[in-house]
DNA sequence: TCTACATAAGCAATATTCTACATAGCCACC
DNA sequence: GGTGGCTATGTAGAATATTGCTTATGTAGA
């Protein structure tokens, strides 16, 4: 199973113990649009647990109420794996030009 | 506008010197129906220009036809951009650990 | 009261990507 | 002359992501 890179940096972001959804989008730079349908499908693949905090302290903070995420096992594990597979975009190694040009060899003192 | 993790390793092994679609698959580990919808849409962007090998030499080295494809100054600048912001991976800073310290009122002067 | 702003979660419509398959050229081998 | 193995490009339909909008609660200011 594959994930793909903006799940990936939610998972990240999860890892680095940002737990709900506001505070992954500020800490990703990713559009709610984009973190919130992530959230779901994670949460119903069992990435990650989700409960919603009491209303009690919600009222105290006189904020609207947060649903709380935090990675199960299998999240850390397929993170892990991921973030190995997205370090391709500094790993690409440059084809050999075809022709060798005459190099002038520096002068060594 | 922004590109995406597909888009930019796709551009990315273009500024790598992988020119066509089957050499971009084996840099990029993307499989044929990413790279090539991919390719479409950043050469309507003007990302890259492309054009077809010619028959003699496809014939010459006995395979099918290739076709070429190469970075733009656009398609330059925006790798460049895009690269920065696929760092975020790895530079997501931990959230500190939330002290539970007993809320004793300052003494108020 | 009305507007603006901030926090928080989410949906609808569209765009992009992925999985799986399709097609074709060229060769070698039987 | 059929089959299999490369090389090379591509398509269809499902799954994901993105953009822009919406709901809801509360604060601050004109």
């Amino acid at each position: 199973m594959k994930l793909t890179y903006p799940t990936t940096l939610v998972l990240q972001a999860l890892a680095h113990r940002y737990h709900y959804g506001f505070d992954i989008m500020d800490a990703t730079g990713l559009p709610s649009g984009t973190v919130y349908p992530i959230l779901r499908r994670i949460d119903r693949e069992a990435l990650v647990s989700s409960r919603w905090e009491s209303e009690t302290e919600a009222h105290r903070a006189q904020r609207p109420l947060r649903r709380y995420y935090e990675l199960t096992a299998a999240g850390e594990r397929l993170l892990a794996e991921s973030l190995s597979r997205y370090r391709a975009l500094h790993e690409i190694v440059p084809r050999a030009r075809r022709k060798i040009r005459p190099t002038r060899r520096p002068v060594t003192p």
